[in-house]
DNA sequence: CGGGATCCCCATTGATACTG
DNA sequence: CAGTATCAATGGGGATCCCG
């Protein structure tokens, strides 16, 4: 009971469950591209829920020196541990789509 | 992509992965049991979530016709088959605290 | 017991503009 | 490109009281 806490403590918020998604889908992404994948998020948001998957040690960031700047996201293999449950989690999601949609 | 937010969707808010679990580990709780269970909640977030997970059909409300009121919620067979998520998010949790804790 | 109604606050989020 | 800064708004959520 405490350890499901535990878990949602890491993934609250509106956005960590789905800016993991796309990190994970292409492995290494950067700031833009998960802007862009992440239907309706803000840049003041990306960029505070992926410093809080940072000190969470979920997600690893890199600068490298290009011009003008790049910075990619990838999965720690603490964060990539998370996989399994993504799987779930979009699986369910298919399901629930169809069991409301026949109600 | 998608899916994992029409998931999110019905699991959005602080409490509902906790109040399934809660229900979930019990198979049948009541309002006041649940409201011990999850720690932290108010009787009014509570009446709030148990409204909404009712509408996606995830739990069944049952009233019980005794003296005072006695009200039962249990899972329905879709919010049963959150089960599987749960149990992964609870062991994800565990190893999480262990992750911390070493770093 | 199982909530509903009210009041109220502040944290989360959004929008926009700006910078190295 | 990858953020930061600032301002403003909304609603999530707490506290309390009430009711059948």
């Amino acid at each position: 009971m405490r350890a499901v806490q535990d878990c949602m403590d890491v993934l609250n918020g509106k956005w960590k469950i789905a800016i993991i998604s796309s990190i994970c889908y292409y492995s290494k992404r950067r700031f833009s591209d998960i802007l862009n994948d992440v239907d309706g998020i803000s840049n003041k948001m990306l960029s505070k829920e992926l410093k809080e998957l940072e000190i969470n040690q979920l997600v690893k960031r890199t600068v490298l020196d290009t011009q003008p700047v790049t910075v990619q996201y990838e999965l720690t293999d603490h964060g990539w541990s998370l996989r399994t449950i993504i799987e779930n989690l979009t699986n369910w999601g298919i399901e629930h789509r169809k069991k409301i949609f026949e109600s």
